[in-house]
This record gives C-alpha cells, sequence and structure tokens, in this order.
DNA sequence: TTCATACTTCGATCGTAACCGAAGCATCTT
DNA sequence: AAGATGCTTCGGTTACGATCGAAGTATGAA
C-alpha cells in the first residue's frame, strides 16, 4: 500500500492500442466525435464509448455535447503535452509502429502536433528562430529574446498576450519524423493559427498534414532561412 | 496499421502497479538491486524479474551487473523526466493511490525526485529565487538571470559546467505533495549534490526523504527566504 | 408519431499478461 | 568442492479487461 500518485492508471489509460490511436488521432487538435474516433481506432463504437469514458474520467479527454454528437478533445495543454512527451520518448527508443516517420511525404514536411506545427517545416522553423537569436535554446529549454519579440511584434503576433497564460511561451517537442525538436508552447499555436489565418496554408480535412500553398511556402521559407 | 510512435508500448510498461511502483522506488535516484525492486512492489522475484526486463527492452531502466547483484537505474535523465511528467499529471487529476501526499512527514518536507530536491523544501527554494529574479517565470518555463548565475557562482556552483550538457539547466516539475513546482534540470542536481557534499543534509538510507541536519537547516532557511 | 442517427449499457466470450512454484544458471564464500 | 546467494527461465493457473452483439436511451428529421 505505497503512497503517491497513481502513475499505473495513467500508463494504462495511454496503455491500449485502441486508446492510443485515439489519443493520436486527437492530436490533430481537432475535435472529433465518438463514431470517428471508433474508427480511428479501429473498434466498434461500444467499445470506442467504453475507452471514451475511461479516458475522460481519467481526465485526459473532455467531451462536449451538441446535438446527438459528442464531440472530444483532449482535456487541456497538460494533456497535450503529456502525450507529446510519450511520443517524443517513444520515438527517441525507436519505438516505433511501423516505419521511421509517416509515409505521407505530406505529413512528413508539416503536420499538426495537437496545435502547433511539426514536420521538416516545424523543425526548420525552430531552427531559424535559434540560429538569428530570437529564441535561446540551453538544450530543450527555450526562451524568447528580446530581439525575438520584436520580430514577432512586427508580424502581427502579441507575444505579451501569450506569456499571460499559464502554459510556457516557448516548448521543444520531439519530432518523431524528423528526431529533432520543433516549437511548442503558446507562441507555436499562435505561429500555426497565424499561417493559417493569413491563407499561407490549410488543415488537410482529413488527415494531421498542413498543406500549403505555393505562395504561403514562398513566405514561409523567406521567413526561415536555414542556416 | 497505423503510423507513428508506439504510445501503446511505454503506456503498458508504466501501467502496471508492480512495475509503477518500482520506478517510483528508482525515482529516488539510487541504483537497486532486482531482490530490493522486488520487495519495493510486493512481488516475488520472478515476477520481478520479468517486469524489469521488459522495462530494460522498453528503454526505461538500465542495468549493471556488479559481481553476483544485478543494478537497475532509470535508463537516462528522459526517463526521469517522463517519469516526473506522469507523476505530476497523475496528482494534478487527483489520481491519488492513497492520500494527497505522503503520510511521512519527512518525506513532505523533503524528499529526493530523481536526482533533485521536492517536497516543501524543493518548492520553497524555487519560489526564493523566482521572487529574488535569481529565476524568470514564464508560467513552466524557467530561465537563469544573470544575477542568478552571479549569486550561484558565490556558491560555488559552476552553471557554465551545468549548460553544456543536453538536459535543460532549469526545468520545473510538478510537486505531488505540495501540488506546486520545485526546480528539476541540471541544476537542481547540482544544488541537492551541493547540499549533501556540505553535510547539510543527508539522504535517508531506506526512504527517499533528506534528513537536514539542524545547522543545515539553518543554513538553508536563511539563503532561501520566503517573499 | 414514426423513423433514423449517435451513442451508451448490458452480458458473454476470449486472449493476454501478471503471478508464483520449481528448477536452472551464475557468482561469491569457505 | 560444497554450499549459499542473487537472479532467470519454464510451466501452469488465474484474473482482468478488451471486444462485440444485442438491447436501450437521447436527439433530430420526416
Amino acid at each position: 500500500m505505497k503512497e503517491g500518485p497513481d502513475i499505473a492508471r495513467i500508463g494504462t489509460l495511454f496503455g491500449d492500442p485502441a486508446r492510443a490511436n485515439m489519443l493520436t488521432a486527437l492530436m490533430g487538435g481537432q475535435a472529433l466525435t465518438a463514431t470517428e474516433l471508433a474508427q480511428a481506432a479501429g473498434v466498434t463504437v461500444q467499445t470506442a464509448s467504453s475507452h471514451l469514458s475511461k479516458l475522460e474520467e481519467g481526465g485526459i479527454l473532455a467531451q462536449r455535447k451538441q446535438g446527438r454528437h459528442r464531440y472530444f478533445t483532449l482535456a487541456d495543454a497538460a494533456a497535450g503535452a503529456l502525450l507529446e512527451n510519450i511520443m517524443g520518448f517513444a520515438a527517441s527508443r525507436g519505438h516505433l509502429r511501423h516505419r521511421p516517420g509517416p509515409k505521407d511525404p505530406a505529413l512528413r514536411k508539416a503536420r499538426v502536433c495537437y496545435d502547433h506545427l511539426a514536420g521538416d517545416y516545424g523543425v526548420r522553423m525552430l531552427d531559424s528562430f535559434v540560429a538569428r537569436g530570437a529564441i535561446e535554446s540551453d538544450g530543450e529549454n527555450l526562451a524568447m529574446t528580446a530581439e525575438g519579440r520584436a520580430e514577432l511584434d512586427t508580424l502581427g503576433i502579441d507575444v505579451a498576450a501569450l506569456t499571460s497564460s499559464r502554459r510556457p511561451l516557448c516548448k521543444s517537442c520531439l519530432d518523431w519524423s524528423e528526431r529533432r525538436s520543433h516549437l511548442a508552447g503558446t507562441l507555436g499555436k499562435a505561429l500555426l493559427a497565424h499561417f493559417l489565418e493569413k491563407g499561407w496554408a490549410r488543415r488537410s480535412g482529413e488527415s494531421r498534414a498542413v498543406l500549403f500553398t505555393p505562395e504561403g511556402e514562398r513566405k514561409f521559407l523567406a521567413l526561415f532561412p536555414t542556416g
């Protein structure tokens, strides 16, 4: 009868393949219905329902009723961060389910990781920020510099508003296709939102891929040159 | 047949109570033998052996043969960090196994969390650093200031050497007894080592408790005054 | 009202993995 | 060499939980 946080309970919740599939699907950041999640997990809706109630009770998922649909999302940023952490750890140990990274080249290039940009483009963005001194990196820990704040300001991103949250502004997130870090945190989220809003890119309907327009791609690459 | 990191595998490894007990025991930072871990988990050595080989194969534990003993430790800082993350998440959702925090008052006051100081004293130390501007906090993200570096220098802690590692210098870690953050990262590790080396405190042989001497306690409290 | 859709609950089956006793291997002691 | 200690492997039992069919509830459409 030990004391302490119930690690095993959390582990069990992440430890079932069907639940893991659902959570991975929700890393796209979009709310999904029970039926969609059942399909993503490859199980019947009855089974999915059981899994979803467990995940909700465990505080990993939140649900929102809307008509006869039930939309599920990750409960909060902490749940997303934990999920990212586990994915990164699994990838770092070579625990991949099939191949070292997504087969779909679009996914490999740019995709959503919970609420920010991952893949080749995500890695490039962070690298570029660090190279020009906009972000300082102590290994994994990231901090925004004054130059960085000024630069983002000209882009029209209100850094001050982003720091008010309890969630960190900059956070590194290990990319499982690139095996390098990309930018998470409220800034990562804001930047992705910015790209989508400006019409540089749009979310693929089905997958987690982020599809850049030729114009958007040109601007993105100009904004984030490689070292 | 989905692509991506195998979350479920990691989850399963953390998801068994016996394994979770072993990992919790290893959060003390000390290497433990298979027999000791079996006792900590409340299972026979046969069962423990099976669990340990799974954890090792999963990249969470590392073992070192020494004579007829086999010493197990957490594989690396990443494994420790993930464990801390899960513990913090579980605590934040109220998933505690018995009571809200350790029963043992010594554990509640000061204990080892993988390799740094947790509990009341750990929280106090971080709070004090932040209050005096030695560490800046963007929510959860921590960064050392120039003043902080100077102060640690006078304490005899070589901050430059600590930043060379790929592991972050400062990292916040959610305390499951205090439900507030304490200081992890290479600095957290170095500070605990400093206290032990100076004879201000010593590790309890059995538990994860850190026992301060009256003299050490006086110095610690003077060094880290409350707001 | 009647039908359709979205989801949950119930009940039963089945597979997997945790568990331990017994036996086996390795290392140290005497 | 003989015995003791630390750990692993094997085999068989057992329990838990993932799964799905069937039936039940809620919301919306006709």
